[in-house]
DNA sequence: GTCTATAATCAGATAGAC
DNA sequence: GTCTATCTGATTATAGAC
């Protein structure tokens, strides 16, 4: 049964300012802060908008989470045409200024569980569309995929980074040097030093 | 200047029970339905004496983040004794139960300052435990620690076991069966087939 | 599309009696 | 230690005028 209430459309440029609001405010304050009187006012806005666009704060959450993502497999994709994808998949990881907006949806979804279904279904294609590239990559420098699998090799990659980027956040450095060390010198192994571009 | 607020003492049976229901409700429904009513409610107590035991919200949460992350260390002591570290590193955190509650207390730290002080503390202390044991354990095992110094070895397999866990918890199992055999290949390399005490 | 006005609920915190 | 009572402010959400 849809609801009776009147909607924004999708395209309004309101309807982002709204999206842009949550998610500097998620990054400066944490999730439980972007609430839709703080967004609105962000955003320089009538809280009472917020209602017009969205039905509700989960809809709110999980169409930023969605437009985080879409951008996310976008900047992925042209990532991922390098040369050297997986110094390009590692750089990416490390760098990736919105780690820390993963974080705050992540935490979000253990009780959010409409964002939780929207972030397991962008994890496994960000996943999948990371897999047949660095397959081919993998065989390309002739290693031995029971060795070591393309899937594998991604989700080691970006276990490591997601974490040191998360603990270089909290103030945590320790054992990072010599731990990014060891990644780039196998990396440099299979696909030599990294080129700028 | 201090409060001139009565409190209780950090002993007392009841302050227990709140530091109880606080963990379990941020498990069960993320830290911001952790209210002071609810937390209390759960406890079968009293809003107000919430008050009484803490001086605020956020006294609460660090205290519940100092006994749990207490806790954990008195455990992983215990674990690291075993004659293979690494494997106990490894089973301990794959297995790891609060791995969730981390996850709450991490998010939190976004905006609650002490609390951040608080984790990058006690990161630090656990990390310092590890690194002397598994440092002795690679040598023995004749492992260059040029080529892999005990605080990556650390790092590598507390990162991948986190993320391992927390996308578990997310329903995106991809690539996992094969990340930990690969792990688990190299760990047996060095310290043979896991015994079961 | 955007506004005023309003309803219902919940939060953290404190004073003071018992 | 625990209670009643109270204050103050924030939150989501809706109806209806403009």
């Amino acid at each position: 049964m849809a609801s009776p209430r009147r909607m924004g459309s999708p395209e309004a440029k309101n309807r982002a300012a709204l999206l842009d609001a949550a998610e500097q405010i998620m990054l400066e304050e944490g999730y439980p802060a972007a609430s839709s009187r703080r967004v609105a006012e962000k955003a320089g806005l009538k809280h009472q908008l917020v209602h017009y666009y969205f039905h509700g704060m989960d809809e709110l959450f999980t169409a930023a989470f969605r437009r985080s993502a879409e951008r996310g497999l976008r900047v992925q994709a042209e990532a991922l045409k390098s040369a050297q994808p997986l110094w390009a998949l590692w750089r990416w990881h490390t760098n990736s200024l919105n780690a820390p907006l993963w974080t705050e949806y992540i935490a979000m979804a253990n009780h959010r569980k409409g964002l939780r279904a929207e972030i397991s279904y962008y994890s496994k294609r960000f996943r999948e569309e990371q897999r047949w590239i660095v397959d081919r990559a993998l065989r390309s420098y002739g290693v031995d995929p029971d060795e070591l699998p393309a899937v594998a090799a991604i989700v080691l990659l970006t276990s490591i980074s997601r974490v040191l980027v998360m603990e270089e956040e909290l103030g945590v450095p320790d054992g990072h040097a010599e731990t990014v060390a060891i990644v780039e010198r196998y990396l440099t192994k299979l696909e030599g030093e990294p080129t700028v571009g």
